[in-house]
DNA sequence: TTTTTGCATCAAGGATCCTTGAAGCGGGGT
DNA sequence: ACCCCGCTTCAAGGATCCTTGATGCAAAAA
């Protein structure tokens, strides 16, 4: 089950120099891209009103303001790719405008083919978001993405094998896991039978993750089998 | 946008005691649960030829055969969520079934709360199944579940740091990173500025990425920006 | 050419983490 | 009552990793 993009891109080029807008917008169109053009920030804003593009080629050196402003604002609410051309020398700003988001830029002069290349990266890049990750148990959440552990709303830090293992708990809540699952799971085939390294690590694990007053228990024992993560019962 | 399970869920029962088969179809069909019925393996199999179910409940000693070869085969096929049912004495085949993939096991006698309770704790799991993760770059792969990285097939061993240094490239394939960018996302906001860090780990990053020959090259600097990850060109 | 600037690389001190040993605790069985 | 077994907890040696400083290098600027 694939979806693929079959309209042709629609690529909006803002830029006040009418011979590289003109460069652009042919080189454009002959690849089927759907070229529209604003020759300054008013007519840049009034575009993106009417209509988001698929990608933004933006020129950072425009007439009635920065472009940098006009990323800015597009950045609150659109996560539309954009390639920022600029001038040599400009140095300062091209940074800035990478840093608040921008994918890519070119230095003028640049060649035709090198910007082909830049906006098919990007209209690639553009189609492939991830699913965000993120596990919860009770007060308990576990974001794989960062790879960081909040219980009751404040950070807890982990050592990367105690992450891993309540990483293969919280996949599997309620459900009993047997010491040789998660020794499989988090330390490999090849520690299958050292229990003791496992349960150090489930009582390292139970000391950060149990309120201060030990009133909370994530992690049952199920004696002569292994452990199981479950919401905790006050006791 | 949530997918709802509206249809009923369907149980098969696989147990060769009559009362226990009883009590167990009589609690979930009052459950508005569907139930399914098998004494032995045999019935069991051509149950399960003819429907698979949404959860199966697997009594381990029956008198034609042993109920872990059951679920040995089931599992080659399918990932249906099994809950076990066992005799006190019987750990070994207990846990030898969990081991297996069995999803939860209970020890006759049993209460019948704590049997639906596992029932609705197994079909709430087995809903939610997660993507795999796993970027590609040439012949680099790089596997968020696992956190493992291979090179043309064979893997490669990166710190924790490094590991999420690429895994900030492979996300931006063909995008230009800037310094600032790559230590918020890796470091953290307090390290915006601390560029020699980063440069140890890319040089680090590089030293393992590319073919001991040095004839590859993953990570492109670009000179006062940043880096960009990008197919290697045969230097 | 000389100087400067930014990047690459090496090395070591210090911090963190992992494994393993040893001791304490408690329930079940003899 | 005693012992045995499994689980829990503490502690330390050793391994790994991270940061920082020092040095080398190359390309651009003066």
């Amino acid at each position: 089950m694939i979806t693929e993009r079959v309209r042709t891109a629609h690529v909006l080029v803002v830029e006040d120099d009418w011979p590289i807008r003109h460069l652009l917008k042919v080189s454009l169109s002959a690849h089927d891209y759907e070229v529209s053009e604003a020759e300054n920030c008013k007519e840049a804003i009034s575009s993106l009103a009417k209509q988001v593009p698929d990608l933004l080629l933006l020129d950072l050196g425009l007439p009635d303001g920065s472009g940098i402003d006009l990323l800015r604002r597009l950045r609150q609410e659109h996560a539309t790719p954009v390639i920022v051309l600029s001038v040599q020398g400009a140095e300062r700003t091209k940074i800035e405008a990478l840093d608040l988001g921008a994918d890519d830029y070119l230095t003028k002069p640049f060649s035709v083919d090198e910007l082909l290349a830049r906006v098919r990266a990007a209209l690639r890049r553009s189609k492939s978001l991830h699913a965000p990750t993120l596990l919860t148990c009770g007060d308990l959440e576990l974001d794989l993405e960062r790879r960081h552990v909040t219980l009751a709303g404040h950070e807890i830090s982990l050592t990367p094998n105690e992450f891993s293992l309540l990483m293969a708990f919280m996949r599997n809540q309620d459900r009993v896991l047997t010491h040789r699952q998660l020794l499989k799971e988090v330390w490999g085939e090849g520690y299958v039978d050292d229990s003791h390294v496992l349960r150090v690590n489930v009582c390292n694990l139970r000391r950060k993750l149990n309120s201060p007053d030990g009133k909370r228990n994530y992690i049952k024992t199920e004696p002569g089998v292994g452990y199981r993560l479950c919401l905790p019962r006050p006791a």
